[in-house]
RNA sequence: GCCCGCAUAGCUCAGCUGGUAGAGCAUCUGAUUUGUAAUCAGGGGGUCGGGGGUUCGAAUCCCUCUGUGGGCACCA
């Protein structure tokens, strides 16, 4: 007899091997037909599969999350036979599930164009309505290899050759279309119910810039139409929270061909820029940094020392002078070297925190540039400290408890941690690095933070701690670092005298929490969909008059609160107040304070949010107690060391 | 950098297969002095991203450059 052990801890019995789809018709019709895929001892299995041994079983369908990467999956191959069949001089290559759908990887000459598009999806729904079972057979490998290029496939059979010897490959049949794959897939194409081709684009064969470039396909794909209806809605509404369109609208910043990838702050993006750079330049002195300011020009000679020439001289701006080559400064740490080295620097001097907003300019390629997110220009919040070995593990600490606070203060609470390791062009031995890497695994873990390792993604001096947001799209930007470099200081003449007196080389923890003010305003704005909270607010309020009796009371008030502290403006044009309160509240001023002839009288404010609250009217003193308890709650308090 | 799109008034966009440019908003002028998401009327505004080509004729077709969007690669 065999057991079978379902989800809700029920047993059924048979008296001989079972596969998923029968097990699923012996619990009700109703499960046989939305089987997608089983789950046998936790590892996810076609329908199709035989159970030859007691187990653990559940019955994926598309309520599931694996079902949903079955469907997902299934799709693509979907997608892959209606182009062979379209498009037979195309050849397949790769498909795989990515978040929220799939792409599959085409080598066609020709490219796809959107109108092709159409035409696949047409074919692609066809096929689904003619639900041909999916069938999966094994081949050898080699057999396998020579069957993919008898059918002139060639990337497969590349695919199949790296494959080890000896191993089974599973093919995986729907009517004409054969693809070599791992499965599982769902029983039959007419299970394929709600999807979506979204865009082409190319993408290099491997991912590799050596290699040629191939056309990839990216759909999406979801259990029924509700929820793809629901994903394509999500999108459109994700897009009206991109920075570019919410910068251009409320007059933050724009750019322009004469300066690709440099921002040309407006007044009320400024007032963002300049509100965070104060909050970090508060948050420094109250950790221990100085701040300090270097030069933006500097000698080629200082970037060959420091190995950024030799690596990255191509994607830097330079310049000439009275025959030198000067670069503009791509990153601030050779030059904060520059400031430790004045003066003999002792064991007490360290922990040494020298932080700048350093205003960097890098030669991006042109395809890397993106709004705010990627550009050339930019300011980092960057600092550098100087210290011990034996320091190393409180510093890291220290900093990301610095780094969660900021991050919390700006309302982010789904960041990514990723720790990226040495990667094959570097500075320094393979001791070194050993000892850097751990001492970042090991701040990851006391701390007890979910981190992805990232192989080979290291800076060239050191290994390093990415900490990343998503943009609304879910597009992932790093912002916040901390990096280990046992090189640098070395390389530029840093040293201390120890307790012993010996000269010995500091430790540099390469630090910065927004990384680039630029990128970091871009997901600030796209995280509050131009929302902003009070305390960054270009606008915190507008005074609206009913008529031009009130001006002079509504410039008092305006006056007043811009003494206070506060960014106020005010609106005293000739115009019906439903206008004026619509257009402030479309450039998203948190209060909106309406002056008729009462308020002047009375000496008070009618105050509305830009959510269309009516908060009553109220005396200034009580709106300005208000706002100030407001900006103080979003995160203006300056931390405790 | 590579692949595929896109570039028309300050902004958002229309302009079918080539016949010489249009809307809404904004701006300006006038009227209106108004109580919580758009007051009315009138006027002005574009060598259609740059350069080249095809054509009797190009916003429209072709080439090229620049910028930009989506990806890929890159990201000190």
């Amino acid at each position: 007899m065999l057991k079978v052990t379902l989800p809700d801890g029920s047993h059924r019995e048979f008296p001989r091997p079972v596969t998923v789809a029968e097990l699923a018709a012996s619990i009700g019709p109703g499960l046989a037909k939305a089987a997608l895929a089983g789950k046998v001892n936790g590892r996810i299995v076609d329908t199709s599969f035989r159970i030859e041994q007691d187990a653990q079983v559940a019955i994926i369908t598309e309520r599931d999350p694996e079902g949903l990467e079955v469907i997902r999956h299934s799709t693509a191959h979907l997608l892959a036979q209606a182009v062979k069949q379209l498009y037979p001089e195309a050849q397949v290559t790769i498909g795989p599930v990515i978040e929220d759908g799939f792409y599959y990887d085409f080598a066609f000459k020709r490219g796809f164009t959107e109108e092709d598009l159409r035409a696949i999806e047409t074919r692609m729904l066809d096929l689904a309505k003619q639900d041909l079972p999916v069938t999966r057979r094994l081949l050898p490998r080699d057999e396998a290899a020579a069957y993919f290029r008898g059918l002139g496939e060639e990337y497969k059979a590349k695919i199949i050759e790296d494959i080890p010897q000896g191993e089974d490959i599973s093919l995986y049949r729907q009517g004409d279309f054969e693809d070599l794959c791992r499965g599982p897939h769902v029983p039959s194409t007419g299970k394929l119910k709600a999807f979506r081709l979204m865009k082409v684009a190319g993408a290099y064969w491997k991912g590799d810039s050596r290699n040629e470039m191939l056309t990839r396909v990216y759909g999406t794909a979801w259990g029924d139409k509700k929820a793809l209806d629901a994903y394509l809605h999500r999108l459109e509404e994700a897009e009206k929270r991109d920075h570019r369109k919410i910068g251009k609208a409320l007059n933050l910043f724009h750019m322009q061909e004469e300066a690709p990838g440099m921002v040309f702050w407006h007044e009320h993006g400024w007032r963002i820029y300049q509100t965070i750079q104060r909050y970090m330049s508060d948050l420094w002195r109250a950790n221990g940094y100085r701040e300090i300011r270097t030069p933006q020009l500097v000698d080629r000679s200082l970037w060959e020392k420091s190995g950024h020439w030799e690596k990255f001289h191509d994607d830097m701006f330079t310049t000439e002078s009275e025959k030198r080559t000067f670069a503009v400064k791509p990153m601030n740490c050779p030059c904060h070297i520059q400031i430790y080295n004045q003066g003999l620097k002792s064991y007490r001097d360290l922990p040494l925190r020298l932080a700048e907003f350093g205003s960097c300019h890098r030669n991006e390629q042109s395809g890397a540039l993106h709004g705010l997110m990627r550009v050339r220009g930019f300011t980092q919040d960057d600092a550098h400290i100087f210290c011990s070995e034996d320091e190393i593990q409180s510093e890291v600490s220290a900093f990301i408890d610095l780094l969660h606070k900021v991050y919390a203060d700006f309302g982010f609470s789904n960041l990514q941690y990723k720790l990226s390791t040495r990667p094959a062009n570097r500075i320094g031995s393979d001791e070194i690095w050993d000892k850097a890497e751990h001492a970042l695994e090991q701040a990851l873990n006391s701390k007890n933070l979910p981190w992805d390792l990232q192989p080979g993604e290291g800076a060239f001096y050191g290994p390093k701690i990415e900490f990343s947001l998503k943009d609304s799209i879910g597009r992932i930007w790093q912002c916040g670092t901390i990096q280990v470099d046992f090189s640098m200081p070395g390389r530029l003449g840093a040293t201390y005298i120890a307790e012993d007196g010996s000269k010995r080389v500091p430790v540099m923890l390469h630090r910065a929490i927004f990384g680039s003010l630029e990128r970091f305003i871009g997901i600030l704005i796209e995280e509050y969909a131009g929302l902003f909270p009070t305390w960054l607010a270009p606008v915190q309020a507008t005074v609206l008059t009913i008529t031009d009796r009130q001006a002079d009371y509504a410039g008092q008030v305006t006056r007043e609160l811009n003494r206070s502290g506060f960014r106020v403006e005010a609106d005293l044009r000739n115009e019906k107040i439903g206008f004026k309160i619509r257009e402030h509240t479309l450039q998203r001023v948190p209060y909106l304070l309406v002056i008729g002839d009462r308020e002047a009288q009375e000496g008070k404010l009618s105050v509305r949010t830009r959510t269309g609250e009516d908060l009553g009217s109220m005396t200034l003193a009580a709106f300005v107690e208000r706002l100030t308890g407001e900006v103080a709650s979003h995160g203006f308090v300056i931390s405790e060391g």
